[in-house]
DNA sequence: CTTGACCCTATAGCGGCTTCAGGGTGCATA
DNA sequence: TATGCACCCTGAAGCCGCTATAGGGTCAAG
């Protein structure tokens, strides 16, 4: 599998593909005759799992802890509960902020509609003083 | 006003002013002997707006075009009011990509919680296939 | 034999700062 | 007067997670 075909099967860009490589994310696969990267499925499925990760809001180097700990199949899960509960309390923090950011852009925008810049409520709550 | 204090009177770090003075989003001031900069009135009010503006969650090309704006003071309004609009859509979009988000991490952490790798539903989760 | 889709490497760029290296200034205290 | 310390300066590089660009090589179909 070329890694085109990677891109396509996984919804990746084929310079991000690459990007994984270089960081070590994704190991390089064997070469054909014209230099082309050939993927295994073992390839596909690592990359699914990235791919996933990101899309769940797992920074690359959680997903490189995801990663090593998904080989340790013995292992206890804590950690992986931990990263998860760290991701959540993260996008608590983020929910709280951009939902009060919401209704301070709502309340003055709903103020402003129409009037000209000198009485634009908008621009006056951004201003600390009344502008020489 | 040395940098310093107008960091301190804004929230803001001492390398973050000079970014913005490189950026051109505050105007360079005037030295004193020994080559520090020596802020007015006027720097800590834009620099203000600067910082409220951002703390809106507009970006510093916004912030460039409400300066400008902010300056027209008979000119309608209407500008001010899009690039706010826009950025409520923006926080909507985001507000609900977390929302959903959070949905599925909480779940996985429900179902994981204490077991060991082998059977945790976060990893199961994110890998394509039994691993070899 | 040419076209065009695909692949390669290496490097720079994005936003919005932050950090670092390697200095200079200014004021209080010993 | 020396010295210590907080503060200031510049310029460049680093952060994240890619994305884009330049300048090529490969390969299969027509």
């Amino acid at each position: 599998m070329k890694i085109g075909d990677l891109a396509r099967l996984t919804n990746t860009r084929v310079e991000t593909i690459r990007f994984y490589e270089k960081e070590e994310l994704l190991p390089a696969p064997g070469r054909n005759k014209g230099n082309y990267r050939i993927y295994e499925q073992a390839h596909l499925n690592r990359l699914s799992f990235i791919r996933r990760s990101r899309d769940l809001g797992f920074t690359l180097e959680q997903v490189r802890k995801l990663l090593k700990l998904a080989d340790d199949r013995a292992a206890p899960c804590t950690e992986v509960d931990s990263i998860t509960a760290a991701n959540i309390a993260e996008i608590d923090r983020k929910l709280a902020d951009l939902g009060a950011l919401r209704t301070e852009l709502v309340r003055k925008l709903e103020c402003c509609r129409g009037s000209t810049i000198a009485d634009c409520r908008i621009i006056e709550a951004l201003a600390p003083a009344p502008s020489k």
